[in-house]
DNA sequence: CTTTGATCTGAACGGATGTTCAGATAAACC
DNA sequence: GGTTTATCTGAACATCCGTTCAGATCAAAG
């Protein structure tokens, strides 16, 4: 046998690309075989390097794509104008959705930093700090405004990021609380953890 | 050959556990072959099958030494009277600097999870869970004591433990902050997001 | 309908994997 | 000093790994 029937590169390609991320997410990039991958997809392992160079290639554009992806989707829902407090409360609201939305991609763009080449960690880093960026210069003018109290913004920016990812590991959709609440309460607690007067 | 020169279970027990531990945190569990470990410690791989059942019991008791170790130590140092803030503030303080203390256990328990067996991670799961509700009981008892603002104290205590276990993707001694100024900033984001009047 | 190019199979490569075990040697004990 | 026991070696087992590639087959173009 060879070419099978209704074999299209436009669909294989999402299709192995979505195996690799769901695999990777669950059982770890090192415990995920590339035959395991391609037996997702219904195809045999070499059919897979008509879509990546090789294993490393395919976990790294992975990553690459979420993290630009989520760049991409702060970049173009950011508040223009606006306080920073707005801003504030849009980027928490905004971390929340996005991040629970897409939970394998977050899960493997931070568990699988170690399994990439030392080139391709620094291109994800550079994203990462990217992202931290962001909320850094939003703390940074709130403080110019008078509105927060950050002594540390850099470690701040981290702090909250960190605990705005947690939700994570414990939401599920149909579980107690909707998505809506769940921002209202983190919501609640970034507010005051930056608040001027406390 | 056989038995070597100084070979003595007391000596090379631990070691076995230090390399593993130092290896899995470097490259992930499912990256590390026995062999490597054996060639960490100075041995060849079948050795290390006086030590451990196998491979999966070797993480697995290494992950449930560290929650234990954090558990007692916790329950060993937490301040016996005291008002709720009090208690807040010694917790924070002392997650920061155990979990800065013993980075690589605190990475191998987050990170591998999922290589554990079902009755494993069920067991390292409640583990987890007992510390978690450390902190809960705390928060609650800031609420009734109407010092706490925390609508949801289980998920709080889940987000600030998130928060404070960030510190160790970035913290390194000898940076800019002090293991105390790091503590200050930490304690002072936490005090602020569950206090009463904010 | 024929030709061309894209897509996949199936087999193969050398090497790494976790685990077992008989046998060898050093340490501990009498 | 002799015996016992703990500790380690070295080889072996079947199995899996990432990757390559010639050849087969289907889809698309003319």
């Amino acid at each position: 046998m060879a070419r099978t029937q209704g074999s299209h590169s436009d669909i294989t390609g999402p299709r192995v690309r979505e195996a690799a991320l769901h695999l990777f997410a669950q059982h770890g990039y090192a415990a995920v075989s590339m035959r395991k991958i391609a037996a997702e997809v219904g195809v045999q392992a070499g059919a897979l390097y008509n879509y990546t160079p090789d294993k490393q290639t395919l976990l790294f554009e992975l990553m690459r794509a979420h993290m630009e992806e989520l760049l991409a989707a702060w970049d173009a829902r950011a508040p223009a104008g606006g306080t920073a407090q707005a801003a504030l409360e849009a980027f928490t609201r905004f971390h929340i959705r996005f991040n629970t939305s897409r939970a394998g991609a977050v899960f493997v763009s931070y568990m699988e930093l170690r399994n990439l080449t030392p080139e391709n960690f620094n291109i994800i880093e550079g994203l990462r700090r990217d992202y931290e960026t962001r909320l850094e210069a939003i703390l940074r003018r709130g403080v110019a405004e008078g509105r927060f109290a950050v002594a540390e913004p850099r470690i701040t920016a981290m702090a909250l990021i960190a605990m705005l990812t947690g939700v994570n590991t414990w939401f599920r959709e149909r579980g107690r609380l909707s998505l809506a609440e769940v921002e209202a309460v983190y919501w609640d607690m970034v507010r005051r953890a930056v608040a001027n007067q406390g």
